[in-house]
DNA sequence: TTTACTGTACCGTCTGGACGGTTTCTTTTT
DNA sequence: AAAAAGAAACCGTCCAGACGGTACAGTAAA
């Protein structure tokens, strides 16, 4: 149905769409640049997703798929909930990969598509809900919005921790969400 | 000097960008959206912020004013720094008010004055880092980035806490603040 | 022959900004 | 105190340029 060719090229699209939005900001983020970035012309581009609203909702399903994948890695490797949700966001130190709430959180402040981007909101929100069904909510919030207030000053360069401090934290994290998992194992 | 009907206006037109940013997007926000929001023309906008670009300066000092003014009123409370600062972060929940890390985030999204906004996130992060230096980094950064991403799941609706939930995860931040702020004492 | 593109030309819309004009406030002069 | 002058605050229109998107002719590989 779909070559693998195409496939590596609507990858590289969304790929050079997401690198844009971050490292060259919003007014930059246009069809044209798109297509320079990801090396297709802008015919091609548009032969893949038909317009700028159909390429956003692409990002959405791609990094969706991945880290979705991810998780499921993390789970057969034997790490507890929390605890592989916390390995899952704070991978992305190095390596050039966005996350699904960093992404939704982007697009959220484009309101194009918004009604498609509302409804991968509260789906991840439902995961997440799901995830700490048994567990502390206070304990849990708080690792959750560590990782998140850490990506973005990752993401966006503002006051990110030193690679050490980072550690220690990640660590700190890590800890916590052990307890928290054996915690709710034990309330089953 | 300026006159308060124009110190007003000037108000009055900065706080309609920043609840255009976050309402309905960047692709919204335009000149004319703004103006229309803040019931000035077009003309009128300019001739306060002679360009885009000076607008969104403005809006920088504006809350970073707005901000430093109520941390000092914090600590003249006799509130310690870590806890001020805590209380500072965690005030922004109904009354529409942007703090200064958030509007920077934001600015550093549309990558215009990107020397203007570079400058004023080392001040910011300056701050911090002093704020710091005699307290657990670990600790602080804790509750730093959970603070941040309290703030961003309620500035763009995506996971926010129930009231009671949030209440709850901010005394419990605020606990951890008072405990750091007498080690540090000690340490003086 | 179909798939997966490239390249060019083009259209309608919107935006930032310039500009000329108008009203409102302040100050100076009489 | 009134009048005149001037500056400050603001209005509404116009325009060049950029953007998203379309159309289409061509091409190279599978």
């Amino acid at each position: 149905m779909v070559s693998a060719k195409a496939l590596e090229t609507r990858r590289r699209i969304t790929d050079a769409t997401v690198q844009i939005m971050l490292t060259r900001g919003f007014p930059q983020l246009t069809l044209e640049e798109v297509a320079k970035q990801a090396n297709v012309s802008k015919g091609g581009l548009l032969y893949h997703f038909a317009s700028k609203e159909e390429l956003l909702m692409g990002v959405i399903e791609e990094q969706e798929a991945r880290q979705f994948q991810q998780y499921q890695t993390y789970r057969e490797q034997g790490l507890g909930q929390m605890e592989a949700f916390v390995m899952l966001q704070a991978q992305h130190e190095e390596e050039f990969c966005l996350d699904i709430d960093t992404v939704l959180f982007l697009l959220s402040l484009l309101k194009e598509n918004a009604a498609f981007v509302e409804e991968r909101k509260k789906q991840v929100h439902q995961f997440f809900n799901q995830l700490i069904e048994n567990m502390d909510p206070v304990e849990a919030m708080m690792i959750r919005f560590t990782l998140d207030g850490l990506k973005m000053s990752e993401h966006f360069q503002f006051g990110q921790p030193a690679p050490d401090l980072r550690h220690a934290l990640i660590e700190r994290l890590l800890r916590q969400a052990r307890t928290i998992d054996q915690a709710a194992k034990k309330q089953n």
